[in-house]
DNA sequence: TATGAATGAGAATTCATTCAT
DNA sequence: TATGAATGAATTCTCATTCAT
């Protein structure tokens, strides 16, 4: 990766999470990188090309920072927590890399080839959900559901620990009060 | 409120959930609408007045909906079982105004003073809560936070519940398991 | 045809004649007709668009100078020498027009479609052809072979013309001169 | 000529006559000639400069080619004859180089100066019609226009020819006859 | 009040040319 | 001499907003 394609994805990461996408032009970025408007587009063939680059690129960081001292165990469960646990912790040290990587999510910015090149790269994870869902951790409740309620509470779990600064113990704790919530509430419902 | 004022929120909501905000023209809005690219200037000073009369209005539809047959009990639960109840209801019904009410609160579009004025409006709703909070049902979870889990939660079983095109007691039933994973998960924490 | 509409092809028309459709912009046709940047979009979706109704125009124009005093005789020499005639007036007297007509002509900037619709205008040249073919006044010679002699005859006949500023007897003996050589030309060749 | 000279000279033969002189990038003009972008301009000074220099190039060729076994003899017809014949042999033996030589001539990308140096080159053509207007064999048309005609109805011929993908026996047949058109229309002309 | 033509400040993207290596 | 990354002016086209009717 060239040191002017970097800098041109941490231009956008920030523009991008500051403004948005849609008030985020490539003239802007190219500035805010310090390079030409031109010179943009020798890295990335269109907006949508950057974009796309963009979200591969957190998706690939927040992975490697969740993977980094990662060894599965028999414990599903203990398993999840480590990725709901790293998973926060990324997002706590990134705040700006993980508001992005939201706001991409949810504005259908990203085209369907890279999901689908990310689905390889984040293959341990859909794994993870499927040994629970083979094991009966989430009772009777489809494994595409259990994950979705996971997605969001973990959502909002970060949101209100990014919007009250927690670190340190304070952090610790909410992080894993959160995930309580989570897990009680799946494993109160019983298989049928 | 006048009926092109109304015909244009209407067309407003067609088009920005189908197309999303920045894919919908206020030319294409007028003409939705059928009226003329001026008329709509007329009725609100600017795109984004009428977004947020959009995001009003909604918001007070669904209000309606909930309030329609709700009286207060003594069981704070249940008082709050009814809210996600019958705001499931109203998203399957109009899934249209739901989406658009969600893409338009993730996307940053709707302006401070707006949803200031939905404080007012949805008042009973952030009693409910309070009162919850006061009873100890959110155990030592901050209400803000118990409010966060509770918004993420119902908004993903909505989305599965849409996803699958549930209905009859389908419907019924995964709105129930919905909220048993939230209140258990909630209600799983000790006060300290 | 609106005022601007018109304003707008007359504009282009002079750029593109003196400038060449690649070294002329829409802004400076839009500033040329006196209208904004935009407007000139809310008459013609494109750049291609415009230039198809300026081409469309011209040969409307020419058709319509060739048709005014033309009534069918049984003589088709006749026939074809009142077109060359009449042609060859249109082009001295609309210099520009001709130079532009003949420009956009080799440079493929046309689309197809508007050829389609113009062939249905121009319909009584090809029946003026037609029946030269088929009455044997072009001997041997294929009747495209013949048509494409005649218009490269025709347009060295006019740019001599232009080039020479003929006017006058001077332009109707060099007119009449220039249909000799081309008929005598084709009359020469034997049918078999 | 250096190699790499001749080579850029190839390439851009073969892009601008196949995409035109407008959709060939000077980027892509290198790639084919698989040199750098900037080496392009060590030998040309710019776009301009290497368009003189095909055309230039060309037309040389085009000259070679007429003049390889072309004797002067007492009979100006039959040189001119040569001329004609060998010009098209050359059009259809080289048919992308015809087309380009046609395509920058009518589209005004050559330079005054490089006619002027092609003048000198081509002086012997220029003899010959001299000769020709000199003898009568004109009649009375002004030997430009004679000029004039002539070009037009090669090309005609030639692109004719070109159409019908012409070869052999038909060929010769071809070029014979539109000489004879050529020619009996110019001789029909008396001298006044 | 209703209209829709007119506007012009941007938007993404292109490309001939330069220049440091 | 050969290179190709860097450049930024220029291009086509969009769209929220205005205003004369």
């Amino acid at each position: 990766m060239t040191d002017k394609k970097q800098l041109l994805i941490e231009a956008t990461i920030d523009l991008f999470s500051r403004d948005g996408f849609w008030n985020t032009t490539t003239a802007n970025i190219a500035k805010h990188a310090k390079v030409g408007t031109g010179t943009l587009f020798n890295y990335f063939s269109s907006k949508e090309a950057l974009t796309d680059a963009v979200y591969f690129e957190l998706k690939r960081e927040m992975k490697s920072y969740i993977q980094k001292d990662y060894t599965e165990t028999k414990d599903t469960m203990l398993n999840i927590e480590h990725v709901w646990y790293h998973y926060a912790h990324w997002a706590m040290e990134f705040p700006v890399r993980y508001d992005l990587l939201d706001q991409l999510w949810v504005s259908n910015q990203v085209s369907q080839e890279v999901e689908n090149r990310l689905l390889e790269e984040l293959k341990f994870m859909h794994k993870l959900l499927a040994d629970a869902a083979t094991k009966g951790l989430f009772g009777s409740l489809p494994q595409e559901y259990a994950t979705a309620i996971m997605c969001s509470s973990m959502q909002a779990m970060i949101k209100y620990a990014q919007a009250n600064n927690f670190s340190g113990d304070a952090l610790e704790q909410h992080i894993a009060i959160g995930f309580s919530v989570l897990w009680n509430g799946i494993s109160s419902i019983e298989g049928n």
